[in-house]
DNA sequence: CTGAAAGCGCTTACAG
DNA sequence: CTGAAAGCGCTTACAG
């Protein structure tokens, strides 16, 4: 490290001492116009400070201050996923928006991190303490899962968790998931007023506790109806895999009356797949999707779905955490946001 | 705050002194450990040392150190966007992810904060001293850029900027781009194979000096050939849209022989389009796009474009910041990484 | 109404 | 081979 160049940087910047002798005041003085408490500060006092602020350029250095406080107004957001662009999944990007859009407004910094599932231990975030509290976003296996939230919520720092089944035996933790299968009844139930005799539900061929909700809520009410329904898992890599995938299926076992996605991507894949075949929908096949996002709804046709809230969950994220650090507990260890159904053309 | 409570909490955490305390040497000493530095330590007092950080859990904390080193080994990027939603943008989140994961590595911190074009200097990225130094993204228009980039330049911190046009006036700042120009005459020349008469480049309506470079690139080549081009703008917020100007747009001029559209979300659309209009592409109308991903190739048809660069930037940014601060200057004030065609099926 | 002083957790040049 | 001490920038209870 070049030392020299460094202390000659920062003795450009101003910091408390600077101002304070440029204001003719004490340091405790300055520190207290920065925050704002002027009870009972002289009038003359306070604009000799602000105008020594302003000269100088003071930008109060949150180190220190977070020294002092014990505090780093930092909240720290692990992406446990194997792949680097860890943030192409829009409910990824949704919820990361809403927690740091919420940070943001109340002063707080949003540090992202992105992680392998078998790194975690590496990780600086893990291994040293750099945050006031933590949001954790996993992928994986249930087993994979469960290990990583138990080395995160070991590190003495409150921790919510997005989207995982609540493992009670953990403690200053809270979980915040959207109502997938609530969700997804109820668009179960919707596609049960076309009265179809048959049903094919296609997922992702990865675990996904989520999915796994919205299999087994779709599976309830249409089973509950008596339409013979039947599940099929490919690779959601590609819309070209998951149309041959869906493809093969009904050259076996004929055209379902409705294809039942457990995302957007197969649903659109399927409908994609349905018009090259020259298949109409929703007259000869109906269609619907899962976890659709405002900014995409204008993407493509009108597809049946229902609407992720991943914004509000980040938001959510960031309000019980910010809270929890004012307080010694979190007030309820569990939070389930709805997910509405966005009736289209397709089902 | 709740004082009390917080003391207690910390209380509980191990810090260099109880640690030294536990292994009974000397904060020196266990700092030492802890940065790998065992010149000649004895190996009693290193694992003594080792046995009671691994027994108290004690994990460094980074305020402290950065307080003593002025470091906070943290970078701060700031997308200044005028929607809530500001990751959606595969761009975007792939260059987030390459500058985080790069960071990561070198155990930096990446703080992620969006930022309304209006609302910069509210931001306490901007107001406190938090970060290193700054990564901006930016949007809006060429004063609001330049507005901006001034305002964070005059931070006194290294800055990186991506995807801008640089500004020979402002200090420590260094520009990374993609050859959106390069990749363009290569593109177009491409396209030229095909010997079209006419030719349509359908283009965002919204300022974006990156789709201005592609533009000017596309007409030079296409023009230079004598093909008859027309530049269409369009609101690009939804598919439908797109398709609508476009689908006028024939229906005035007919139809080109050639569409090129300045990303490959206008192209998809445009795709859509002819499909559901039953026109054979490219048998009839030839098409493109630019700025293609990785994750996205396998999403839909087999797209002729060109592919962004997007996650190299941001690992060479987070790469070229760190060395800065090592030092006291950028080696170079602009970088342009190259942008390869991709040739498709639909051109 | 204002300031002196202690101390948050750490690193490092220096003394022994 | 190890440790005492200074000090990074800040906040706050307390003294005056």
């Amino acid at each position: 490290m070049d030392f020299l160049s460094r202390e000659t940087a920062v003795a450009e910047k101003a910091n408390l001492h600077s101002v304070a002798a440029h204001a003719g005041v004490s340091i405790a003085t300055v520190s207290k116009v920065v925050n704002g408490i002027h009870l009972g500060m002289s009038q003359a006092t306070l604009e000799r400070v602000q105008a020594s602020i302003n000269e100088l350029g003071y930008r109060p250095n949150r180190t220190g201050r977070g020294l002092r406080t014990l505090r780093r107004f930092m909240i720290g957001l692990a992406v446990v996923d194997p792949s680097p662009t860890f943030l192409t999944d829009p409910f990824t990007t949704n919820l990361v928006a809403g927690l740091s859009n919420y940070l943001s407004e109340q002063d707080f910094g949003l540090l992202l991190h992105g992680i392998k599932p078998r790194q975690v231990e590496q990780s600086f975030l893990v291994r040293e303490n750099v945050v006031d509290a933590f949001c954790l976003m996993l992928s994986g296996s249930a087993n994979s899962r469960r290990t990583n939230t138990a080395m995160f919520a070991g590190l003495n720092h409150p921790l919510v968790v997005f989207q995982c089944k609540p493992d009670e035996t953990l403690q200053d933790i809270c979980y915040i998931n959207q109502d997938d299968r609530g969700g997804a009844l109820e668009l179960a139930k919707h596609i049960l007023l076309r009265e179809p005799a048959n049903a094919l539900i296609v997922i992702p061929d990865i675990f996904w506790p989520a999915i796994e909700k919205r299999v087994e809520a779709f599976w309830e009410v249409l089973r509950g109806a008596g339409v013979a329904t039947k599940v099929l898992r490919c690779d959601e890599h590609s819309a070209d895999h998951i149309g041959h995938s869906i493809s093969q299926h009904i050259g076996r076992h004929g055209l379902p009356d409705v294809i039942l996605g457990g995302n957007d991507k197969i649903a659109v894949a399927a409908l994609q797949m349905l018009d090259s075949r020259g298949v109409s929908v929703p007259d000869q096949v109906a269609v619907s999707g899962f976890n659709a996002f405002e900014q995409h709804r204008h993407a493509g046709g009108n597809l049946t779905s229902a609407s992720s809230p991943a914004y509000e969950m980040g938001v959510l994220g960031g309000k019980l955490l910010l809270k929890r650090l004012q307080s010694t507990a979190f007030e309820k260890n569990e939070y389930t946001l709805p997910v509405k159904i966005i009736p289209g053309a397709t089902a």
